[in-house]
DNA sequence: TTCATTTTGTCATTCTTTGACAAATTTACT
DNA sequence: AGTAAATTTGTCAAAGAATGACAAAATGAA
């Protein structure tokens, strides 16, 4: 999915016809704050992607993954991550997974 | 190099010959932080790169490269960052320079 | 054993993130 | 235009995470 997870939900939210008041009930959150999140000033609380899940029916370890990778993407963003140093840093992550064993 | 920052740090210090003190009382921090740091138990502040640079002689464009692929490669190893995951990270982050465009 | 060095424990301080509610703005409808 | 619903923005206190500081314990080398 190439989008920000902030575009997601926002996509989920109007597709499913709800409003912010609506989905940030069901969420427990602040809608004023689920408005941040939708345009990417705020980020979606971790702990929250199980109700997000249900909310919308969806595989959880899957919205893990869309939530893990734009968190990745936002990290690589905010560094100005060439293509060389994602190849640095691949190989960084390999060698601390070999130390870990 | 495929080494944690902490290790690079070590080395430097140790093939200079340096005590943790002295090369901490040159950096202005704690040297008992800077053991923890060595050993990945914190972060070294990305603040003191550039002192970091002028005690060992090293380009500060080069050794903010080998910090910030350290800490993307950190955030890798702690997702648990498969082949698929990054390359969806990769397209997100690509999708999020455009955006600013 | 003794001294230097390194590692670990702990906690107060600082910085960042989050929750909460008000106010302002935008949008859609009549 | 008016106005009601929806969204965005402003602000700040509370919660949580990172950092600085110093003591104490462990390790190592002579």
């Amino acid at each position: 999915m190439k989008e920000t997870f902030g575009e997601y939900i926002k996509m989920l939210r109007t597709t499913n016809g709800y409003t912010l008041t609506q989905l940030a009930g069901l969420l427990d959150i602040d809608f004023a704050n689920l408005s941040r999140i939708e345009n990417g000033i705020r980020d979606f609380d971790k702990k929250k992607l199980s109700r997000l899940a249900e909310v919308f029916n969806l595989s959880i370890e899957a919205l893990q993954d869309e939530y893990a990778s734009d968190q990745l993407a936002k990290h690589m963003y905010e560094i100005g991550c060439s293509k060389e140093l994602l190849k640095v840093a691949e190989e960084k992550a390999e060698y601390r997974r070999a130390l870990k064993k």
